[in-house]
DNA sequence: CCGGAAGCGGAATTCCTGTTCCGGATACTA
DNA sequence: TAGTATCCGGAACAGGAATTCCGCTTCCGG
């Protein structure tokens, strides 16, 4: 999103400013929440208003950015986690990893928490650019076959788990997240002692 | 909240309409969360708006006014879950039955994620009233003796967990929080195998 | 260096919600 | 049953934030 060609190559100027609008959105969305203002965002741009709206028609749209490169580190993040060497070890990194992202931006965190229809698209997109579901099934499916990783653990597992952290950070009990994700991850070592429920509604399609 | 004496006894028709405010309130807030409108809690409640003001001066007051039955719940389920024979299953009840109030009520789920100041004080309140931190710390510190629960969980921990469940609950992922409560069940066994990370910022200050 | 298309700024507009206000209705008391 | 303190309804108000509008400015090809 951050880069992206267009049919009509964008005047110098106005190229700058998207990217400027673009990064002072990422920085105001991660302080504040999506209830950050279109104004403020614009101000921390040097930009006005209408220069704003001139490049993400919404401010939708500008979250929909944020989600978009979201993902696009997401991404980045699980094909470096598939190579490790142990898969548990992988997966693991993968969670801490993706959680730390996630823990950087409390408008991503409510975004996450709040609006399934924006994170979903951005999935899909993602899948599609990059293989992502792909890329996490396999290191999920090789954690299992290692015996590390329970064996009922699902992709779906992710974002909920993902969910569950940017909540904690959302709040603003900084710490915390690392402390629930670590628990987590303790209960997502074979074999689990409890029967996990299943899920209800998902944010993941099923593919098959 | 729901029951409480004042200097003046109210009139009949206000007792009555209170009530149903209140009733109206935790229906709304629990279906549309923390954005409920009062136009249409008065509706439901069959009231004017300008009655819902009568009674609480402010959409604030009525949030806390849920929040605070939250707590009575909540000391009600602790109380109940502290006699358990067995330590463990005393307090893994208590954090499925917790959970299961907070998974009653969006807007519940959003306060608990949004408005830490909101949940503290009725988190105090409750103290104060029933002794809450003291039957949960005594459950903890029975749960730990048997060697059943992991030594490094705190009091705190508690809130983070109700909150990681609220967000899942929130998006409408409905039957996911179960699920992730299970593996964090599991991952609170003794003993953890991660050293846990100590908590940030306090939604329970600490009294020590 | 010019003309005009593409962009820009930011005041004004719109919409949405919480809150206030007050004339009229109602429930207690004597 | 009259008198009055309370209470009720809901239109009007207020403030905040997203979005629009349009005259002015800046880039770019010729």
């Amino acid at each position: 999103m951050s880069t992206s060609s267009r049919p009509k190559p964008l005047r110098a100027d106005a190229a700058r400013n998207r990217e400027r609008v673009l990064d002072a959105a990422h920085k105001c969305f991660a302080e504040h929440g999506v209830d950050a203002q279109m104004d403020d965002i614009a101000a921390a741009a040097g930009v006005g208003v209408g220069t704003v709206y001139r490049h993400f028609s919404t401010k939708e749209a500008l979250l929909e950015g944020l989600t978009f490169d979201y993902f696009e580190a997401q991404c980045e993040v699980a094909r470096r986690a598939a190579e490790a060497e142990d898969p548990w070890e992988g997966f693991t990194a993968y969670l801490r990893e993706g959680a730390e992202i996630m823990a950087s931006s409390r408008g991503l965190a409510e975004v996450v928490s709040d609006r399934p229809d924006v994170m979903q698209a951005a999935a899909l997109a993602a899948d599609t650019r990059h293989g992502l579901f792909a890329i996490i099934e396999g290191m999920i499916g090789r954690a299992q076959a290692t015996g590390a990783l329970r064996a009922d653990f699902e992709l779906e597992d992710i974002p909920m788990i993902m969910c569950s952290i940017g909540s904690l950070h959302a709040t603003g009990k900084g710490g915390g997240w690392r402390r629930l994700l670590e628990v987590v991850i303790d209960g997502l070592r074979s074999p689990g002692s409890a029967e996990l429920p299943p899920h209800g509604e998902r944010l993941i399609p099923r593919s098959t």
